[in-house]
DNA sequence: TCTGGGGTCCTAGGACCC
DNA sequence: TCTGGGGTCCTAGGACCC
């Protein structure tokens, strides 16, 4: 039996609303809603708790959260300051330990066994965990700590915002007993559906039906749900992985049938697709397209290429191709999507070492001196005739 | 109420190969 | 004529997360 982990896990409190505070404080004690402008099809990135209590919460329809809170400020994200911000979080936590795993823009995962010497007992890991993110960030922060990862996010949820919640080993299934099954990661609204259905509300009741118990409800993943249900989780805090997929989509402010329009959108897609690929060094060996019609309905494309490419054209002509074979002309969109998958590093693809033809090293310059001018200038900066029409009409 | 955009992981069927 | 078992790859869809 090894001894117990510290795991911390700290989730920045309403990331996008208190970056945008930094910037402009007079935000700050306002409801603000970070995400789409309110009468837009956009939904609600984040939301600050003063705008929370009017029932405003994340991944809300813009519209709905309008109508709930009127006097709400709302600012559109993405003024690519949060990837800055998030490293500087980044930055702040590795002075803490060598252990960190970034899980996405605002939340971290901390491994800090063996830190007691430096930083003291768990609680003063945390205090002083906060006060390195406050002081290199000025943003705030919320922190769990417990025996593994899933208790630690578990408790940091809980005590938001601007919390810090211990959870000691041995204490991990008395602490999530009265707890929704939702609270547990990778339970969803679908799968807590299903468990109301069987009169399950809190974690408690899995305990209860015991390993054996679940794996007869719940089949060969029972047994699994059951071990998190009491606290454990195995899973450790590493460094942070390959990317695995590139893609880019838009939902249209209204919905189209338009070929031209259609065609004018994948090709912008496949653009922005191409330039990510090629800045990371990647090839995509699969291009996939997605396309949601009016109702919601949506469907997924791919085709595996022959070659792998990070080349904006056969992106498109594939992606294309798709769309027109697969689509029902005269049903409207609401959005389109281009991606790649089956990445392989540059270098990696062996076509590449039988020598290139001399029209393909014309084009790689080509594309290389896009790249160029858009890290200067910014990616509107360079566009293909029909991706430049489609920005026209947006 | 009317549903963003970026991802990861899982499942399941069919093709294909040995 | 009736028919294996295992493995991998491809594709489509869906649950889930932030």
């Amino acid at each position: 039996m090894q001894p117990p982990r510290t795991i911390l896990h700290v989730d920045m409190d309403c990331f996008y609303v208190s970056v945008e505070r930094l910037h402009d404080p007079s935000l700050v004690g306002r409801p603000v809603i970070v995400g789409g402008p309110p009468n837009s099809r956009g939904v609600v990135a984040s939301a600050s708790y003063e705008a929370r209590a009017f029932g405003v919460r994340s991944a809300m329809p813009c519209s709905q959260a309008h109508r709930l809170c009127p006097d709400a400020v709302f600012v559109s994200s993405g003024h690519g300051r949060y990837s800055e911000y998030s490293r500087k979080v980044a930055e702040a936590l590795r002075t803490m330990s060598p252990l960190v795993e970034m899980a996405s823009q605002d939340e971290a995962y901390l491994d800090m066994t063996g830190t007691e010497r430096l930083w003291g007992s768990p609680v003063q890991m945390g205090e002083r965990t906060r006060e390195a993110v406050r002081r290199e960030t000025g943003l705030p922060c919320s922190i769990g700590i417990g025996p593994n990862r899933m208790v630690a996010k578990i408790a940091s949820g809980l005590c938001k915002p601007a919390g810090m919640l211990w959870v000691p080993a041995g204490c991990e299934a008395e602490f999530l007993r009265p707890l929704a099954p939702g609270e547990m990661p990778g339970v969803g609204t679908k799968a807590q559906e299903r468990l109301r259905a069987l009169g399950i509300g809190t974690i408690g009741q899995i305990q209860d039906l015991g390993a054996e118990g679940c794996r007869q409800l719940f089949g060969p993943h029972g047994e699994e749900l059951w071990r998190r249900a009491c606290g454990e989780s195995s899973a450790v805090v590493g460094h942070d992985e390959a990317v695995k997929s590139v893609s880019n989509e838009t939902t249209f402010d209204r919905d189209s049938a338009d070929a031209e329009f259609l065609a004018g959108v994948v090709a912008h897609l496949s653009e922005k697709v191409g330039g990510r690929l090629r800045a990371a060094g990647l090839l995509a060996r699969t291009v996939t397209l997605k396309y949601r019609y009016a109702g919601f309905e949506t469907h997924t494309a791919a085709r595996t290429l022959d070659a792998p490419t990070c080349d904006d054209r056969v992106l498109r002509r594939t992606a294309l191709e798709l769309l027109e074979s697969r689509r029902t002309p005269d049903r409207p969109l609401r959005l389109l999507g281009v991606g790649g998958t089956n990445l392989l590093a540059e270098g990696e693809g062996q076509l590449d070492l039988l020598g290139a033809p001399a029209d393909d090293e014309k084009r790689r310059k080509l594309l290389g001196a896009i790249d160029a001018v858009r890290d200067k200038h910014g990616f509107s900066a360079v566009q293909t005739a029909a991706s430049r029409r489609e920005e026209e009409r947006g």
